[in-house]
RNA sequence: GGGCCCGUGGCCAAGCUGGAUAAGGCACCGGCCCUCUAAGCCGGUAAUCGAGGGUUCAAAUCCCUCCGGGCCCGCCA
């Protein structure tokens, strides 16, 4: 498929993304391993890199491999007859090779911490904020989109997980070198914002006084059991058609909701650039053209007689899970001409890559809150041509919507758009429950759950214990703090558990301060910082004097945070249900680095290190690592703290 | 009826493209503030990896059956 529209002459609407800095990519790990896998390469004869992996005991070395237990077959030895042949490397060709030993059936490799110690501090402090950034993704706009909350509900703690994945991909994304946009799509035409409506028109205000986003939802609720059937059905029909007073005030009233969710996206450091709302496609004439492009693609058929006759379908028979199905036909338009679900989320997409021009206009979307760079939306008024189509798209979508989004980028593939179908990925994420109810917006179970409620109990919490610490501090350093603690502990906890791994909502386990959590990650920051605002790290030292292991053990893991972030992004993979990203293996590094950092602390004094050359060195890697976490902190959303 | 996800110590949870004694965290028990922030560090107790079969030199990991929890299979949204 030809991504139409797109040119690297074309300055997109998003400035700031598109000036890039060359990246630099420095990755030690990485080097290590290379040569471990050349060393292999020429005692074996083969490449090995898929047997390698890193022991769980480092005893047993840095890298290990298996293949010997693979081969026995082929080379009519035993297994440690072979790992014993493969266990020769010649030093000066592999210096980052400490030694190779065959213990048993296993060929250990020992990095060479001198050099490997060199590299590490030589990559840090050349890339600085860059360190970790790799640039496979450059040239690629990335469109990302979450949480796409309709415009009548606060933001509840399951809709927090799916804005803070989506916005860690970004991030992550961003690292990877990619152009990112982070886009919210608003769908305000629903029958749910015309009951919401119908609230706001018929209702007593709650007593509730607040967050508008709170106030709506509250209402909604009480809409829910109150409205008139009929009522609701006029409003949604205005809406639908546009220029009304009714669909100004539904736009007006799904605004303002969103600007208050916004607050609580800026409470969990999540952010966008672009908001797409679906009364804005719904006049833009997108999807008229989005059907030329269905009817004229293969795939597509429009049954005269049968169930479906009038309907336009495509025929996914030739997929395994669609056979099971007792019927294969998937109806993208139906036989009134209105498009189903899918029909219309495959024209959303087809703007989205740039199969059909960009219809919208576009302005900035006013708001309080702070931005790292303008916040643009569709709107009836505005701009043309400030979209460019995306390369790789990314929708945080859950995962009892796996079958549907799975409908439809094989609809796209079936369709002819292959390239479009290949780069589609559902972002796939269980949800959080209550321990004995589902959250509802209609029901009103988010009630108490609200990401707002859960945000202040984690600011309360970290309040105390901040205040304790700091007993001469001003008030505006308490707030600040404990505001900053309290939402990264609710940002930290989502994001650490696998995304296939259903949450049932605990406030301990929300809320955990102690051990693997945002506060301790945080702590440790303090800490390092704290060491060098006594006293500055110089640039250079003798580092030749780190040599215990929990120096050591720091380096090892310094040097393979661009590893870490590249093989998020490489591992990625697309399931049935879903595409799998483990972003909680980088929430896995920073704990450990943590870890490694304040076992250091409480080992070895810094500020009173015995000699002066000990102490230079010493603070040139506390630096080292206060560089990493920051660039890891910020790279999970959560902000590093000087002082806490 | 078909399909998807989860099931690992009291609780949460990593490992699951098979490989060396099954990570972590919480809770619990014991120790460490004359020393850079004790949200820390050091040590300890605790697991028939849902159950049963099978494949393999080797199974938490792969295959089959079953059990428990959650979810999906419309010209609806």
């Amino acid at each position: 498929m030809q991504l139409s529209g797109w040119s690297k002459e074309r300055k997109g609407w998003l400035p700031q993304t598109l000036i890039r800095k060359p990246i630099i990519v420095t990755n030690p790990w990485e080097q290590f391993r290379n040569q471990v896998i050349e060393a292999l390469h020429v005692s074996s004869g083969r490449d090995l890199s898929q047997y390698l992996e890193i022991p769980a005991d480092p005893q047993h070395g840095d890298l290990a491999c298996t293949a010997a237990f693979h081969l026995t077959q082929e080379l009519k030895k035993s297994p440690v007859e072979i790992a014993k042949e493969f266990a020769v490397f010649d030093p000066v060709k592999f210096p980052l090779i400490q030694q190779v030993v065959a213990q048993g059936p296993y060929v250990n490799f020992y990095v060479n911490i001198i050099p490997y110690r060199r590299l590490v501090v030589d990559a840090i402090q050349k890339t600085g904020d860059s360190y970790g950034t790799s640039d496979i993704f450059v040239d690629k706009h990335v469109v990302v989109e979450y949480p796409a909350v309709n415009p009548n509900n606060p933001l509840h703690i399951g809709h927090a997980r799916n804005a803070v994945l989506g916005d860690t991909v970004a991030r992550l994304m961003k690292t990877m070198g990619a152009d990112v946009t982070r886009m919210d799509y608003i769908n305000d035409l629903g029958l749910q914002i015309a009951v919401a409506y119908w609230g706001l028109k018929h209702l007593e205000p709650p007593k509730y006084k607040g967050k508008y986003d709170q106030i709506i939802g509250r209402l909604y609720v009480e809409a829910q059991e109150k409205h008139d059937e009929s009522q609701v059905r006029k409003y949604l029909k205005l809406m639908e058609q546009g220029d009304n007073k009714v669909a100004k005030e539904v736009r007006t009233m799904s605004e303002r909701v969103l600007r208050a969710q916004q607050k609580t996206h800026a409470l969990l450091n999540v952010s966008h650039d672009l908001l797409v709302w679906e009364s804005n496609i719904a006049h833009s004439g997108l999807f008229a053209e989005a059907l030329e492009k269905m009817l004229g693609a293969p795939g597509t058929s429009k049954p005269k007689t049968g169930e479906k006759a009038g309907c336009i379908i495509v025929d996914l028979g030739i997929y395994e899970e669609f056979q099971q199905l007792t019927d294969t036909d998937k109806v993208l338009v139906r036989s009134d001409g209105v498009a189903t679900y899918t029909g219309k989320d495959i024209a959303f997409h087809f703007w989205k890559f740039g199969v059909i021009k960009d219809p919208f206009l576009y302005k900035p979307f006013k708001s309080r809150v702070k931005r790292d760079q303008t916040l643009w939306t569709t709107s009836h008024t505005g701009d043309p041509g400030r979209y460019r189509p995306a390369h790789i798209i990314f929708n945080v979508i859950g995962m009892p919507q796996g079958l549907a989004q799975r409908t439809v980028y094989l609809t796209l593939e079936t369709l002819g758009y292959t390239e479009a179908a290949a780069n589609y990925y559902h972002l796939a994420y269980e949800f959080v429950t209550l321990p004995d109810a589902k959250f509802s917006g209609r029901k009103g179970t988010w009630i108490g759950f609200s990401t707002d409620e859960v945000i202040k109990e984690a600011t309360q919490r970290a309040r105390k214990e901040v205040k304790k610490r700091n007993p001469e501090a001003d008030s505006t350093f308490i707030r600040e703090v404990s505001e900053a603690i309290g939402s990264a502990a609710v940002r930290y906890s989502l994001l650490k558990i696998a995304v296939e791994k259903q949450i049932v909502f605990k406030w301990d386990e929300i809320l955990s301060f102690d051990g693997n959590a945002a506060p301790y990650l945080m702590y440790t920051y303090a800490r390092a910082s704290s060491i060098l605002r006594k006293e500055s790290a110089p640039k250079k030292a003798r580092i030749s004097e780190l040599v215990n292991p929990y120096e050591t053990e720091l380096f090892k893991l310094l040097g393979r945070y661009p590893a870490i972030l590249r093989e998020i992004v490489q591992d990625m993979r697309r399931e049935k249900w879903g595409t799998r990203i483990e972003l909680f293996h980088l929430a896995e590094y920073i704990y450990e680095l943590c870890v490694a950092f304040n076992t250091f602390y409480n080992h070895c004094p810094v500020l009173t290190a015995d000699t002066q050359e000990m102490k230079g060195a010493r603070l040139l890697l506390v630096n080292l690592c206060r560089q990493v976490l920051n660039n890891g902190l910020h790279l999970l959303g959560l902000t590093p703290l000087e002082r806490i």
